[in-house]
DNA sequence: TGAAGCGATACTCTTGGGGTATGAACCTGC
DNA sequence: GCAGGTTCATACCCCAAGAGTATCGCTTCA
């Protein structure tokens, strides 16, 4: 088999046909430049070079073989340059778990800021609530996710994204909804309540119990999704508790106002990736996240 | 830069994903290769595997760059393949100048053969008169010719490809062409007679003075093409001698007579190339080519 | 905790690629 | 016709680099 090297000296020789001028190219002497190449000769079995007394000629399978060379050496040179890129996270793959709250809050807009400032960087999304992105974590399955805490402080790290406020979503004839004032825990407690389910939102789930004191009787419904919680508001099936973010689903007949006793911050979303990562583009993508940071 | 062997080494250890077994793959020991591969990211500047203690992991910079090293390796070992091919003259190029006169008598045969045995050889033709081949072949812009003697004996090397008579071409309504006989010189020498050009055609024009002793006034017209030689006489301005393949034309309103002073082998055509040729299609082109050597 | 597995390192030896000097063939011009 | 120049090949030397052996350090698992 022949190497490289011989490659770039017969191109060399093949271009100037002329093994002094090549060998200048190449920045070497003539005798082993003549060398390289009767070796690549008698490595291929090929005679590519008719030498003459004025200098050298190309045969039939020169040419072809000069041809092959170049495709290869361009290749070649090519090559280290897609790894470099990689390498430095400037292109690459993220995989992304995301919650179907996150995906009408911050998603878009994290969306957005990746595409510009890391263009290279394609994004797999995959929905799912924050036990599964812990887990698929943990596996390898997703680089990053954009979840809820707690957080095990072992081997996941995070970042908050996002901080909100949980604000009451009413009927938009409900009597609170034409008074059009902020409400308070004691006036929902009085109100028929849609509320998250235990297994698929127990985030929310404590919020709102930690919140309101619910009582068992007020509770209509019990879902998971903030959506269908919406919708179900939208129908008259009570009202409920919601993140401020939810506001941007723009649901008709539902108005959304704030709770009194909610702070500003309650409802948290953090970004949160794996310490032992090897994804490069993690690199890149992790300033960019931590940009979005709240600010308030 | 990297070399070939580096790539062969860390495809090796990405593939098995374990030193020990990729060293033995390559007919090496361990240590050797483990620092070949350190050796090629050092090169690049890229790590491209992740040491554990048991075995190794690609990066992703490592699995991008395995996918180029594969490519680049096919190509590689593949190369030398087409090189060989042209020089063993397998595939490659012969360019074959033809007289108009041979393409109705050989040049179709020799087409078909050339195609049956050695179809990775393509043909390129060009039509030129014997004296345009000669230099065409000195300068090296053709590798073989169909020619007419005589031959310059000194770099060109020729083999007769095809003799034939020469024939007493006649309008069908004539007398001669009705009667349906040989035909004598003597009898031609009364008739009206179209000529060969002296630049264009001196190798027929030769042939016939010398057979026939051609009376100046004879002579209606002087061409160089035998097709518009047998168009006039079907126009009926004349007879005229032509080969014998020009029967192949099947020109209608045209009878073909033998001519009785006439060898059957007056109309010499060769094959007729240079002896220092480097073209190795021409070896392979050669031996086809005199297999059509004629018989009689 | 000790044995086994795995990759890295230290050291030695040999191969091979590059350099200089020179040869052989060929063209050129006086 | 021969001297001189051009061009590629060969002879010989040296050193860098690659391969081998022995061994180390780390991790894992019984």
């Amino acid at each position: 088999m022949f190497t490289l090297d011989q490659a770039r000296a017969f191109v060399a020789v093949a271009e100037e046909l002329h093994f002094g001028r090549a060998a200048e190219r190449l920045h070497m002497t003539q005798p082993p430049l003549s060398r390289q190449v009767q070796k690549l000769e008698k490595a291929l079995d090929v005679g590519l070079l008719i030498r003459g007394s004025r200098g050298v000629t190309l045969t039939a399978a020169g040419t072809a073989f000069l041809d092959e060379c170049r495709q290869l050496l361009d290749r070649a040179d090519r090559a280290p340059q897609r790894a470099r890129l990689i390498d430095a996270g400037q292109e690459g793959l993220l995989r992304l778990g995301y919650t179907a709250a996150s995906s009408f809050s911050i998603l878009g807009g994290l969306l957005s800021a990746l595409k510009e400032r890391a263009p290279g960087v394609s994004i797999e999304l995959r929905e799912m609530v924050t036990a599964q992105q812990m887990e698929a974590l943990r596996t390898g399955a997703i680089d990053m996710g954009l979840a809820r805490p707690p957080f095990p402080d072992d081997d996941a790290v995070s970042s908050p994204l996002l901080q909100e406020a949980l604000v009451v979503a009413l009927h938009h004839e409900h009597p609170l909804a034409r008074r059009g004032q902020p409400v308070t825990a004691a006036e929902v407690r009085r109100e028929p309540l849609i509320m998250h389910s235990t297994e698929h939102a127990r985030y929310f789930r404590d919020l709102v119990v930690g919140l309101l004191d619910v009582r068992e009787d007020q509770v209509t419904h019990t879902v998971s999704q903030v959506l269908t919680m919406m919708t179900l508001v939208a129908a008259g099936h009570g009202c409920a508790l919601v993140p401020d973010s939810a506001a941007r689903l723009g649901l008709p007949k539902v108005t959304l106002l704030p709770l009194v006793e909610s702070p500003s911050d309650v409802v948290q979303l953090h970004a949160m990736w794996s310490r032992g990562s090897t994804n490069p583009a993690l690199k890149v993508v992790l300033p960019i996240v931590k940009l979005m940071r709240p600010n308030r």
